[in-house]
Order: structure tokens, then sequence, then C-alpha cells
DNA sequence: CCCTGATTCGC
DNA sequence: GCGAATCAGG
């Protein structure tokens, strides 16, 4: 297989969208997620910049390794391509739908990670992706896929994620978002 | 163990 | 240029 016109414009396009590697790979077909790193580097796009919003996991770590290659690492990077994406970015998700309503009513309503005070942007995520989930049944529950519950349990509108999760978290990368809010909000309300 | 991207280097 | 092997990390 070769990088054809196309397959690089996917892989672009793919990329531009964070997707992953092996995503990539796998939708090319024929090509390992190595190459398409492989070529990403390549082509000089390994940074998926895009505008200023989520912050890249993984970046550039510098490289201990033993490689006395004395390399002052010029970026040659001076070429601005005139077709250069400033990339929108996710405009939407403005009203936020109130993730799920449902509540019998007349119940304690207990804990429940405030719905009201953690970050939009989660939550915007969250209803993004979930338009994507797989949808799957308790049963179907992998050890690598989003074990986000949605829905009433009590009723037959009830599933799961379903995502591929990420690093060892349960949930994908969207449902750690609002899972793990990092405890702060209330906390220090003293001002 | 699963996954992610990054880098190296023989081809 | 290509990508498997390897590295580094979540």
């Amino acid at each position: 297989m070769s990088w054809s016109d196309e397959r690089v414009e996917l892989l672009k396009k793919m990329w531009g969208e964070g997707q992953s590697a092996s995503q990539i790979a796998k939708e090319l077909g024929g090509v390992t997620r190595n190459a398409v790193i492989g070529k990403v580097h390549r082509l000089g796009l390994s940074n998926r910049n895009g505008g200023g919003g989520t912050a890249p996991a993984t970046e550039a770590k510098a490289k201990p390794t033993a490689k006395p290659a004395a390399k002052p690492a010029a970026k040659t990077k001076p070429a601005a391509k005139p077709e250069a994406q400033p990339e929108p970015e996710k405009p939407a998700a403005a009203p936020v739908t109130r993730i799920k309503p449902i509540i019998p009513a007349g119940q304690p309503l207990p804990p429940q990670p405030s719905t009201n005070e953690i970050d939009p942007k989660a939550l915007a995520k969250v209803n993004e992706i979930e338009k994507k989930a797989k949808r799957l049944g308790l049963m179907e529950l992998t050890s690598r896929t989003c074990k986000w519950p949605v829905g009433d349990p009590a009723t037959d509108d009830f599933w799961f994620c379903g995502l591929p999760v990420q690093a060892g978290k349960p949930y994908c990368e969207a449902h750690v978002g609002v899972a793990f809010q990092p405890m702060s909000s209330r906390r220090d309300r003293r001002r």
C-alpha cells in the first residue's frame, strides 16, 4: 500500500479530527498505526493544534535516550500553506440539554454530582459523544469500554456509553471529564 | 494489559 | 519516503 493522495488526505482529515493513529490505520487499511504516525511526522503535522481548546494529553517529551547524534533539531516549518485551516473547533453546545431529568419525583434525591456546577465544557462534550455511544448492554462491557451509564436503569432505555476508554480509566475521555471532576467548586467559598 | 504518540534507523 | 521496532507514558 502506498500513500496515495486520497489516503494522505484521509489521514490528514482524521488526524485533524483528533482520531487516534490506530483508528486511522484501521480506516485506511493495509497500514499499521506506526505507519500512520510515521507519515504524520513526515508530513510535519505531528502537532494537533486547533484553536486553543482542550490541552493535548501527551506533549513532546524530551528523549533521554543515549543518542549522540548531534541534532540541533532544526524545525523545518516556515512554510505556511495558504489553505491552512484555523480549525473551527467545537462551536456547538450552547443550550446544553439537561442530562437526564430522570427523577421519579418525590425521592430524596441524594448525592449525585451536582449536575449543576460541572464544567459546561465537559457536559457539552458528553452530550456530544453520547450520540456516538455504542449503547452497550451490561453484558457487552469489557475492560476497555466506557462504563458510563446512560438513561434510567429501571427502563429499557438504559445503556452504557461503550466508547473506548483511554488509560486505565473506566470511562471514555469525555465521561472521565465529568466523573472525575476534581473536588473544587464549593470548597473555598469564604472570600 | 490495554492503549496513546514519538523516535530511530535499516530498508 | 517508508514503517517495524522500540521507547515513554496514561
